[in-house]
DNA sequence: ATTAATTTTGCAACAGCGTTGCAAATGAAT
DNA sequence: ATTCATTTGCAACGCTGTTGCAAAATTAAT
């Protein structure tokens, strides 16, 4: 576990440090999507808000997580698939979030379909964001 | 301009005041999305911080505006189209962020494609937001 | 294994966004 | 015109995210 942790930072070209581990070790461990205030109540030390904040940012980054974009506007992180390499991102799936409970998950299996918008606009990226309720809250 | 105005004032049982018809001409003469700064700054006449927000608060609740989920985490506002009732929006379009000017368009006329979610997984919304670059920028 | 160079962290301070409570001002109704 | 309800502005606050800088930890080199 703290292996596969490590060999994504050296990877990655990041020094091995307490808060890379711990942090990345939270995304490993969780099946959902995390925001900073996940991030700073789950963690078993206590890391800087702003050593949190830059750790992110240095993921991202680097393409190990993705953030998220969500209607209620909080920033969400989760981890990026083999296939995101620095700077370009391919996380091409569908983001569920559950109005009860809160949680964002990635459906991984589940690509994008194609959207058709006007032929003078140069699409990047799709992201589908769908809001409902979750297997654990119907 | 203005009747029309008061008229989505008058069918949400909505006061008639300065600010709410300042907003919502805003609206009306926009194309685009619109965010709590950009109507501070649009604004002819000053309202407070504070009065903006709580008139932003009450047409999304009354179904006059929806907000739009975007990847820099900033919430922006665009009007409602007339199948739009107080609290259930059908905002079933999709929206476009252009990464060069930062405008954020409804592209009213593209459906949402159907997507597929886990059976255990119930749909209530789909928000589709791509992005890309718009016709004034490439 | 020590030391030197680089990177990361924590602290303090700050800016921006959004909210709440309350008193004054405005709009609606008689 | 007066009353009542709603809306507005102000002050204050909390939360999120950022920046500068000095101390600590990590890496690299001898």
């Amino acid at each position: 576990m703290k292996d596969v942790v490590i060999d994504i930072l050296k990877h990655n070209q990041l020094s091995i440090t307490d808060n890379r581990l711990g942090i990345l070790e939270l995304f490993q461990k969780s099946s959902k999507a995390l925001s900073h205030a996940d991030i700073e109540r789950l963690s078993e030390k206590h890391f800087d808000r702003v050593t949190i904040y830059r750790t992110l940012q240095t993921f991202v980054d680097k393409g190990i997580i993705h953030t998220i974009p969500t209607a209620d506007n909080s920033i969400m992180y989760a981890l990026c698939k083999e296939a995101c390499s620095e700077g370009h991102h391919h996380d091409d799936h569908v983001h569920f979030l559950c109005g009860q409970c809160g949680t964002t998950y990635c459906l991984d299996n589940i690509s994008i379909p194609e959207v058709n918008v006007p032929k003078d606009f140069i699409v990047h990226q799709t992201n589908v964001l769908v809001n409902g309720v979750c297997k654990n809250c119907r």
